[in-house]
DNA sequence: GTCTATAATTTGATAGAC
DNA sequence: GTCTATCAAATTATAGAC
């Protein structure tokens, strides 16, 4: 129906997750689409609607990834393992880093309803973990942990150009 | 002497930790500072200058900082406390995130020379740590996990308003 | 070193025709 | 739903007076 709509939040993430949210304008997505920026604000009037839809997107396309790498997962190495492999994917797939990621660095600087969105992605990250873990207040440390391993790794490699990077630290985590 | 470029470059310092490289302006530093643009434009040409002393600024500071810190530290251990240390001390001294980990968030966004001393950074963090723990290939990934740990958990931390959630990853990291 | 003034461009956003 | 047209504000940056 409305693929305009989606094709502008495809363009807007790969762009966000590359440069920050705040390099990115309406008028760069749609020169890239071949449209006009009027047409992106009539499916997102204000940019902070655009980034919202992004963050919500991108965190059901997550955990529905996570479900299905993990529905064989019965031990807690198992599914750090699955958890694992799904951060790869985000960073191997489009060589960029994770929409949360980059959000969360610049959260004083996005509207505050959009870092909302953030933290309450990162909260339900831990939480799968933690629970993973065996749902104490060490699994959740362990898991906050992990999810900052994660993120800081891809960040490195993202700044560093260097993939391996990640790869080496997430074979440490599975050690 | 030159009592403004230092200001300037304070009031950069941390207005790009908080909210990012492109969501700062040579007129919000000016205005915070009582000064007119024409002036911050005196002093650094281009914002990519600005950038760059900063990041050189940063770069310096840290490592005094580090070698202040491991002094006494003999052990890898030691000097993996002291490292830590003065992590801790950039996010708790001005709950900001590292100027290096923001920069290199944006990485594909900012100027190619300033992410080149991003990276510069974060390869000497990595040199550091990693001849701390021996200098092999194992003490590699290591020292490379543990700046992207301390790294990531530093953007947790900022985006969830959670400092002691930096803190629970430290002592994880420690022990 | 700092200012006024200004250029050239970009940005987020809206009104209204088709 | 998309366009043209337009706006007000902001942005990086420069020229030249003081």
């Amino acid at each position: 129906m409305t693929a305009t709509r989606d094709k502008v939040l495809d363009k807007a993430e790969a762009a966000i997750r590359m440069r920050g949210y705040h390099a990115v304008s309406f008028r760069d997505l749609a020169d890239e689409l071949g449209i006009k920026s009027a047409s992106v604000h009539y499916h997102f009037r204000q940019k902070e609607d655009l980034g919202l839809a992004l963050v919500e997107r991108y965190s059901k396309r997550f955990f529905d990834a996570l479900e299905v790498e993990a529905t064989k997962a019965l031990t807690s190495k198992d599914k750090l393992r699955a958890f694992c492999a799904v951060y790869r994917h985000i960073l191997v797939s489009s060589d960029r880093l994770c929409l949360c990621g980059m959000l969360g660095a610049e959260a004083a600087g996005i509207p505050v309803s959009l870092n909302d969105a953030v933290a309450a992605f990162f909260e339900a990250n831990i939480d799968w973990l933690a629970s993973a873990f065996g749902g104490d207040d060490t699994a959740r440390t362990k898991a906050t942990y992990t999810v900052g391993t994660l993120q800081g790794s891809m960040m490195l490699a993202s700044s560093m150009k260097d993939v391996a990077l990640f790869d080496h630290v997430l074979e440490a985590l599975l050690a």
